[in-house]
DNA sequence: CAATTTCCCTATTGACATAGTAGGTGAATG
DNA sequence: CATTCACCTACTATGTCAATAGGGAAATTG
């Protein structure tokens, strides 16, 4: 699988904080949860590394939450995917801590290394305002 | 990881098979294990799902092995990914034995759905003629 | 200042898929 | 009849992933 449930959740998560937002007041991530049908614990492991890569904005306290640092066009589907996690190669030759040693010479891997560049462009031209156009207005998900 | 070590393994036995073959004999597993450097065990297991596929004919005793049953042109990438792996869907949306029941309303399905389709028929389109090219002629792996 | 809200951090668990091993059976050949 | 080879079943680690659990720190409100 090279997109996880912990991916899909991160775009799902900022895509309800687009579209919640706008207002510019900060969303508490409990209400996100409950909107998307995800564990607001889980949630909340997600939303750390969004926070940390800096997607969002935190504030602690009654009446804070979380707040997109960017308008939702400058979001890359591939950028969230990646900070929620940490890779979306579809095989493992190139990345981990042994990449295979034959790259040089396996006849399989110039394909691979194809597909690899085709998925990743594609899910850099995806960004997040696409995804929040697909949302539907009332109970989205 | 959406290509699996099992899947790029039966591309690449299928690969050595059709560089060795080719003079209408049968070419041992145990050969094609050791060129392609796998477990012969292991290899034991994923030909005899592209036997099961009818990818391959197969000869028992001495003399006896494997042989391909087509022209290497003849084979997709994706079938020979398929036979060995079951899947390559990059997402779990749509398969398995309780796929998600959100998929009408969910905002993020509809880019899956279209990166799958992408990776399927960049697949479709590569062939076990195009593995063969990659390989150099001597030492090839 | 107390209480509530909310973000944050560190485990831990269970389920599942994968990679790889092991040992034996049966067919064909020379 | 011995060797070579395909074939079959089972097993076992290993690791990743999804999800849970339990506090603790910051900030706001009354």
């Amino acid at each position: 699988m090279i997109i996880s449930s912990k991916g899909k959740y991160a775009v799902r998560v900022m895509a309800q904080l687009a579209a919640d937002g706008g207002s510019g007041e900060y969303i508490p991530l409990k209400r996100i949860a409950e909107q998307q049908h995800i564990s607001l614990k889980y949630s909340e492991s997600i939303m750390a590394k969004l926070s940390k890569a800096g997607f969002v904005t935190a504030a602690s306290g009654k009446g804070g939450g979380y707040i997109l640092a960017k308008d939702p066009s400058q979001y890359r589907v591939s950028d969230i995917l990646k900070a929620a996690d940490e890779s979306i190669a579809p095989v493992s030759c190139t990345q981990g801590q042994s990449p295979c040693e034959n790259i040089d010479t396996c006849c399989t891997f110039p394909i691979w290394n194809e597909l690899s560049d085709m998925i990743n462009s594609f899910l850099d031209s995806k960004t997040l305002a696409d995804v929040v156009a697909n949302m539907p207005q009332n109970g989205s998900i």
